[in-house]
DNA sequence: AAGTGGTCTAGACCACCCG
DNA sequence: GGGTGGTCTAGACCACTTT
């Protein structure tokens, strides 16, 4: 009928249920008839909202039974990739700084150019970045970004939020990540710009971003001190 | 009307097209519309099966356009997680051996009553695996499960898959998984039992595996030699 | 038998993209 | 304006779980 995302509101309401554990764990929630009653709507729209919450882990629908709640407050967020480092760290509550070690725009470096699935001509932006959290670096991210796409970036911008500006100012629709994690022994420039053990390793993470056209925008390699990365995720069995 | 799930045959029959690459990389599937009158179905049988798609990352929608093939080619299985030892080496095409080195039922440690939500008195297996592939020992698995769920476990078992004894011979369905990756120094154990590098960490999967009926059945480390991890995630943002 | 979730339908209106 | 995907509805029948 109208253009609201019925769906979506009674999704958020029923998982800061759970989230709040006015549904508790292990605890049925009312089915699919009575929230149908509950909400004024179809059951196709509530099976949309219950079909949400669990895909994102917070109950499992048990053919017969009803939708239970899961515990979900035993497990950090995030439930899976695709957040930003300044999201992350409003999450966790860390206090947290970015560097902006460097920002270049030029040609793709050859070595880059089947990742980024561009032309040698392609304008890229690099940015390689410092994150310090409790006073130590931590994180060294280094970013390719497609010009094409996200022109004008400042040291500033850099410093605050890439995502934020992406989606906020550009007004463009970050989509799906393609992400590889991988263990390495660090760099020179790790060295340099991590504040390292000797003899350890780092953990690699290297994401393709896309947008909601279906374009590569951005390749990322996060190089993590590895005594301080944790990735968590949530997968369903394939149907 | 019947109960067949239309829709899955219908993913399915794309998926394979994709793979196949008779649905080129950047080009659009047919509409809904269209796909509507091939299959001779409603349009909401179809959006089901492009939803399925779009979720394990074979196509984007875009509103207005049409389903962009995504490329999938580019990029190893597995998609994402839950898959087992068994699944992935047959899938990698390497040859792979495992090795049962110890399995014993008995109450669940102290230290793991918390992980696996249960009561000290409940009995666990704990089996403890090594993997080996080309020859050298890559992974020390060491499963908990629980005997009330798993009866009649054997070291023949283990040494072919846990899970397709879970599915095939007990009929159950597992459903969800959340999983925790972290770089860890390796105790005196993974010595003894990984073909490890000096001073080399270990990547440690830390798996809580669920059944369709929302009850944790087991819990699982895998302690994974690093040079040889690699863990590939796809991941749509928050709608 | 009653209640639950799973599948499917036919139709409607809306928002977005492009020529 | 015509085509595309996004949301929503009301109703039907099926399969599973429980009483």
């Amino acid at each position: 009928m109208s253009t609201k995302r019925k769906y979506l509101d009674i999704y958020e309401e029923i998982a800061r249920g759970i989230r709040n554990e006015q549904f508790q764990p292990h605890a049925l929630l009312p089915s699919e008839h009575e929230l149908t009653s509950m909400y004024e709507t179809s059951r196709e729209t509530i099976r949309k909202a219950l079909n949400l919450l669990s895909e994102h882990g917070y109950i499992q629908k048990i053919q017969g039974k009803g939708s239970v709640v899961l515990e979900t407050g035993r497990f950090d967020f995030p439930v899976s990739g695709l957040v930003s480092f300044k999201e992350l760290a409003e999450q966790t509550g860390s206090n947290s700084k970015t560097y902006v070690h460097s920002l270049t725009l030029s040609t793709v470096p050859p070595a880059l150019q089947h990742a980024l699935e561009v032309q040698e001509t392609e304008q890229v932006w690099e940015v390689k970045r410092q994150r310090k959290m409790d006073g130590e670096n931590i994180v060294l991210d280094i970013d390719y970004l497609l010009e094409r796409w996200i022109p004008g970036l400042t040291e500033d911008i850099c410093a605050d939020s890439i995502y934020d500006y992406v989606e906020k100012k550009l007004k463009l629709v970050i989509s799906f990540a393609r992400k590889e994690i991988t263990i390495e022994k660090p760099t020179e420039e790790d060295r340099q710009l991590l504040d390292l053990y000797p003899d350890s390793s780092i953990a690699v993470v290297r994401n393709y971003v896309y947008l909601d056209n279906a374009e590569l925008f951005q390749y990322t390699e996060s190089r993590h001190r590895s005594d301080k990365f944790r990735f968590i995720d949530f997968a369903r069995r394939h149907r």
